[in-house]
RNA sequence: GGUCCCAUCGUCUAGUGGUUAGGACGCUGGCCUCUCACGCCGGAAACCGGGGUUCAACUCCCCGUGGGACUACCA
């Protein structure tokens, strides 16, 4: 048996968490988790002025959320770290200097407007828009001249016109042409070094045996594999999966609505529902299983079965995922996630009876399809929230209806008992009364109690208002 | 424009030469029921087109067409 597998997550700590890039988390850590290998975060910090430790901080968070624990990374140092790219510039210098002692780089010293220029003529005489190599035939006295006038050069890797080819494990054998590659920068010239040429060197270091990431970094493969070779490195296994779509069928962006893990979490989706769909977005697990545990994921989880085309992301199967993930939570864990999304609807938990309003979010949790509708649920148990809707009132103002309120009014005030017993005999006593039953019995009783038209099973709704609030509600229609 | 990738119901997918093309979301009919939801039972809904290969193509090959990604001193 070989090594065991290492993958990694390298994620640049630039805006909020992308769910793109937690499913491009989620399958590294499954495929390290089902085969009991390493996942290793590292953090590409590389652009200065884009990336932000607030972001980074996030990252970590969402991360945590989801619940994808790394082996080696940020606060968990491995025997490969520095793990954030910027503690690594050493070596991304000695590196540099290596390929230079092997003449596989030159400096170059044009001008962002003189490589536009280039670019620009390139496109409009209908050719691939790449650098031609320009500096690379410099004589060192140019260069000398160049220095001399205070310019601070690029560092460009000589493209060998060489085939590139390499086996990806979901697509298969795949070619690229290095003829029609230009040279490219592998250190800025403000001494960075450029993502192609520190991925290659932080994959080797770090020991990664298998690359998995998106579709849209099929093409830097080819120059990635150019610089293991100049390197001497073996070059790792690749996995290119396809990427999350919005409706129009392009790459899922801000544009398309709620597109960052926190903006769902906001929202109210379960850490475990939305792990669950990303899981299944694109891919499938085996025995065509959909809803799946953290566990069974990673036992059901195969590479193979990630599809090669995009996927849209589709927020109503999310839902449906959300709902059920909130029907199955142990009522005494939903109440705590719940809490912050209760406050935020203007519900002061902290003063009300504990079992009781487990009692009321037993009731009311198999209605919800995310955290955030929960005040919508609840307001009914609430005298400050509760309300009458325009469809309860219709119900109310029925002819049928008063005698119904009245009758069953009538008897709560009288009552005594456990509610459950009072309000089955209160049902009774109304239905002799009256006359009335089914709907035209239990609707205005229902509209008067609730407010609305729809809720809850009604004998329930009674024994967790109690007789008193009950009577309460029911006054101004009773008298 | 160039390079590369992709193509099964509206959406996510199963399918690896012979299937009534399966499942899920959504939609929809019914049952359950005081209502909504849940649950259960049904329904409509797909192999992009054209050529090959083969006794036989959704499946293999080619060409179209369509969609996407990349085309930065961002990652």
């Amino acid at each position: 048996m070989a090594d065991k597998p290492r993958v990694r997550f390298a994620p640049s700590p630039t805006g909020e968490l992308h769910v793109g890039n937690a499913r491009t988390a989620l399958f590294n850590w499954m495929f390290a988790r089902h085969q009991g290998g390493d996942f290793v975060l590292r953090i590409e910090d590389t652009d200065e002025s884009r990336s932000a430790l607030s972001y980074q901080v996030n990252l970590l968070n969402d991360l945590t959320w989801l619940g994808l624990d790394w082996d080696e990374g940020p606060q968990k140092e491995g025997a490969y770290g520095p793990y954030k790219q910027s503690e690594r510039l050493d070596i991304y210098t000695r590196h540099l200097q290596q390929l230079e002692a092997a003449d596989l780089v030159y400096p170059c010293y044009c001008t962002e407007e003189e490589l536009e220029e280039e670019r620009q003529a390139l496109i409009l005489s209908k050719r691939m828009p790449r650098y031609m190599g320009k500096c690379r035939k410099l004589t060192r006295q140019e260069r000398q001249q160049k220095e001399a006038a205070g310019r601070k050069p690029s560092f460009r890797f000589k493209v060998p016109d060489e085939t590139f080819q390499f086996d990806d494990l979901i697509r298969g054998a795949m070619k690229f042409e290095g003829t029609a590659i230009g040279d490219f920068i592998i250190v800025r010239s403000n001494g960075m070094p450029a993502y192609n040429f520190a991925v290659v060197i932080d994959d080797h270091l770090m020991g990664i045996t298998h690359v998995i990431r998106g579709e849209d970094h099929l093409s830097n493969t080819a120059l990635q594999i150019m610089l293991y070779n100049a390197f001497g490195f073996p070059p790792p296994t690749f996995a290119h999966h396809c990427l999350i779509l919005g409706r129009d069928r392009s790459k899922l962006s801000k544009r398309h609505g709620s597109v960052s893990v926190g903006e769902f979490r906001k929202q109210g989706i379960l850490p475990e529902a939305l792990m669950n769909y990303l899981g299944l977005l694109g891919s499938s697990f085996t025995e065509g299983r959909e809803v799946l545990s953290r566990e069974e994921m990673i036992t059901a989880f195969s590479l193979e079965r990630a599809s090669k085309s995009g996927a849209i992301f589709d927020e109503e199967k999310l839902h449906w995922l959300n709902a059920i993930y909130i029907r199955n939570c142990p009522t005494e864990d939903l109440v705590s996630r719940l809490q912050p999304f209760l406050e935020r609807a203007g519900y002061k938990t902290d003063t009300l009876d504990p079992v009781w309003f487990h009692q009321v979010i037993d009731l009311i949790k198999n209605d919800l399809t995310t955290l955030a509708e929960v005040g919508s649920h609840i307001d009914i148990f609430f005298d400050d929230k509760f309300a009458i809707t325009a469809e309860a009132g219709q119900i109310l103002e029925k002819a049928s209806s008063c005698p119904v309120v009245k009758a069953f009014a009538e008897y709560l005030k009288t009552a005594a008992g456990n509610p459950q017993e009072i309000y089955l005999a209160a049902i009774k006593y109304t239905k002799e009364k009256t006359g009335v039953k089914g709907k035209d019995l239990f609707m205005p009783i229902r509209a008067a109690l609730t407010g609305r038209v729809h809720g809850p099973e009604l004998d329930k709704v009674f024994a967790i208002l109690g007789k008193n609030a009950a009577l309460n509600r029911l006054k101004p229609f009773a008298d």
